[in-house]
DNA sequence: AAACGGACCAACCGCTCACAG
DNA sequence: ACTGTGAGCGGTTGGTCCGTT
């Protein structure tokens, strides 16, 4: 039994979305004070939220490493690689994508890959071909596979729930066994080593990952200075992501989503250009310094169709739109 | 133009874990 | 060992957008 949700507690605490004026504040403290204990952080900066909806906040939308728009086709293989290692352990995938939030790559999941997966006849739980036969099935893949048949949903939901739901168990328990939690090279070249050369990661290639960015060395990101930039913050080094890195803002259609907050930190200083690198400084004192860089997109800009996305500091080929990237329009 | 439904995503909720006292 | 508290995680929900009818 867990205890009540904190923004229970007082009756007086906002909930729902968050107003430019509190993205402010919440934005200021951090910048400011660094992070510490966030259900403290509500009394000092006068907003009305709990401090784990504070928490949430600064996490997936304000702090500045984070990356806005589309994720690239590498990204979209890496998630679905690492999701057949790690399940829904989102927070240990967003580790593995600086700049990615754990929600983020949930909802990337469920709105688009787990559909893409089963698309291409995979079952998005295992990541093996769904055959007729229903093994390596989750219920939900069975469930699509039979629908068209003529089979209710119904009838054969609780039924075949139980037994997938084992099946899922075992699986699971043999990835946690492996006790992959931390970053590691070798572990990704496991990845390739699993990959069923006949499916869908065929094509599939983890190139020159950085191990020295994903253990949060910023020197080891040549041309961003970010890095280093925020090594001299160790308050705000306590990301999920430990390092900083290039941010493209490109994408229009998220940052129409952006809070005007953000938004006028963008026009106040994207004078100069039309797709912008975001880079959080700081000076001297710790302070972060708005960089004319710094949460700067043109929210006129379009995504090119053809794009280049800079991992760990290593360029890398220019990425062809995913097929959805191609087909529709889609938001992120 | 209006109604409807699906997709998306920000935020919430319930829970576990870690840790201090 | 027990309890209280805060942080963090994953599942779920509800509001909004957008395409279709």
């Amino acid at each position: 039994m867990g205890r009540n949700s904190c923004c229970v507690k007082q009756t007086k605490l906002k909930k729902g979305l968050w107003s430019p004026e509190e993205d402010e504040k919440l934005y200021n403290y951090i910048t400011r004070f660094g992070i510490g204990c966030w259900s403290s952080v509500p009394k000092l900066t006068g907003l009305q939220r709990c401090g784990k909806s504070c928490r949430l906040r600064w996490i997936n939308y304000l702090r500045p490493d984070l990356k806005r728009g589309m994720f690239s086709q590498q990204e979209e293989d890496l998630i679905i690689t690492l999701h057949e290692v790690l399940g829904n352990r989102w927070a240990q995938i967003a580790a593995q994508l600086p700049g990615r939030t754990d929600n983020e790559i949930k909802n990337f999941w469920n709105s688009y890959l787990k559909k893409k997966l089963i698309k291409q006849g995979l079952d998005p739980s295992t990541h093996k071909p769904i055959n007729k036969t229903g093994e390596n099935c989750t219920e939900t893949s069975l469930l699509q596979m039979l629908e068209p048949n003529g089979i209710p949903y119904s009838s054969i939901s609780d039924a075949m729930g139980q037994i997938f739901q084992e099946q899922t168990e075992i699986s699971r328990e043999n990835l946690v066994n492996k006790e992959v939690y931390e970053y590691d090279p070798l572990f990704l070249s496991e990845f390739q080593a699993k990959v069923d050369p006949n499916g869908y990661h065929s094509n599939f290639l983890i190139t020159s990952y950085d191990q020295n960015h994903m253990e949060g060395n910023p020197n080891q990101n040549p041309g961003s200075g970010s890095g280093s930039e925020f090594e001299s913050l160790p308050s705000l080094m306590n990301f999920d992501h430990g390092t900083i890195m290039d941010t493209d803002f490109s994408d229009s259609t998220s940052t129409s989503r952006m809070s005007s907050f953000l938004m006028n930190k963008a026009m106040e200083s994207s004078s100069n250009s039309s797709i912008m690198n975001s880079h959080a400084g700081f000076d001297q004192t710790n302070n972060l310094v708005e960089n004319p860089a710094a949460y700067s997109w043109d929210a006129e800009s379009k995504l090119d169709s053809v794009f280049q996305f800079q991992y760990s500091g290593i360029k890398t080929e220019e990425i062809m739109p995913s097929p959805w990237q191609e087909g529709e329009s889609r938001k992120f």
